[in-house]
DNA sequence: TTACTTTTTGAACATCCGTTCAGATATAAG
DNA sequence: CTTATATCTGAACGGATGTTCAAAAAGTAA
């Protein structure tokens, strides 16, 4: 036998990428074989080089379309106040993130697993998305309306602290996604007013 | 030929132990061989056996040292200020996890590697960690001091945002260490009272 | 039906994996 | 020096790895 029943490229190409996404983000990207990548969409390791190079590729264009994804999807009114922006921010990043839990914990953790140039251009897309939030605390302090030492220390834990909720919350819990929300806002906005 | 010179299990015990930490982190566990070890260690990969029963071990014992020392180094007297306390904790943090790069890294990644029971017991002690920070927020509140909304969650944003500082931070950069600390303690003070 | 293209199979490639173990060698003890 | 023990080597085990490719089957168009 060879080609299967309804087999079809614009099926295929889709569901080798959900199937690597998940899978790197359960066991991580050097414990992930083509075989089960291939196994999970239902077909031999051989079929998944028609929409692949190799896997690393795999890997970079699954890291890629996140944090293209993230900078288009993120927005910023310059005209609104520094606060509203920043609390925009806020909600922004955890329902963002919340929404895509394996692409968030690969971005995070197979880094490492990138070839040099291929690590520096996801770099190059995260510090554009830092870049955002620091605007917006760089533009408070100079309207006055916001205290903080240094913007880039600020952002960074400001970030780090917003992407941990990706580690404990699950939906069904103690509280609701919104009710997280307004807490972390809450720090957040006396962390930094 | 076999046993080399100088050869002693004194010696090639905990130079084991520390290839295992320093390579586990450059590459991730699933991406590190026993003979990368070995080699490390400048050792066949046999010899390694003499010293933990498996890879899975290797990982294990590395994780849960790192959590003892760490539940070992960390001090809370519940005598002093709240925020006093709070402050010794922020400080805490980012010096003991400046110190050991590639623990906290591995501590964080590598939880999917271990089995299910090592996961666990790996978890209880993270808690427990945890749990002490809690405490002295919860403190904090009871003396009105401290202005919570959910301890539980200011736990965690505050340990996710003081983690953060080993993924940039590095010495000799723009700031000293004291200066970032200044710079965090300043954000957690403010986002809890 | 026929001719052509797209998609997949299944086998093969060389190489690596964690782990075991008999035998060899260094160290320590008597 | 002899004996015993601790330590390490080097080869071997079955199996998994990423990737390639000719051949086969399914889809498409006439």
């Amino acid at each position: 036998m060879a080609r299967t029943t309804g087999s079809h490229s614009g099926i295929t190409g889709p569901r080798v990428q959900e199937a690597a996404l998940r899978l790197f983000a359960r066991g991580g990207y050097a414990a992930v074989s083509m075989r089960a990548i291939a196994a999970e969409v239902g077909v031999q390791a051989g079929a998944l080089y028609n929409y692949t190079p190799d896997k690393q590729s795999l890997l970079f264009d699954l890291l890629e379309g996140h944090m293209v994804e993230l900078l288009k999807a993120v927005e910023d009114d310059p005209a609104q106040s520094a606060s509203a922006r920043l609390q925009a921010f806020v909600a922004f990043h955890i329902r963002f993130h919340h929404a895509r839990p394996d692409a968030v914990f690969i971005a995070y953790m197979e880094l490492r697993n990138l070839t040099p140039e291929n690590f520096a251009r996801i770099e190059a897309l995260r510090r554009q998305y830092e870049d955002g939030l620091e605007q917006i605390l760089r533009d408070g302090v100079t309207q006055g309306v916001f205290s903080v030492g240094d913007t880039k220390i600020a952002t960074l834990a400001i970030i780090a602290m917003l992407t941990g909720v990706n580690t404990w919350f699950r939906t069904g819990g103690r509280l609701s996604l919104e009710e997280v929300t307004a807490q972390y806002w809450d720090m957040v906005r006396r962390a930094v007013i």
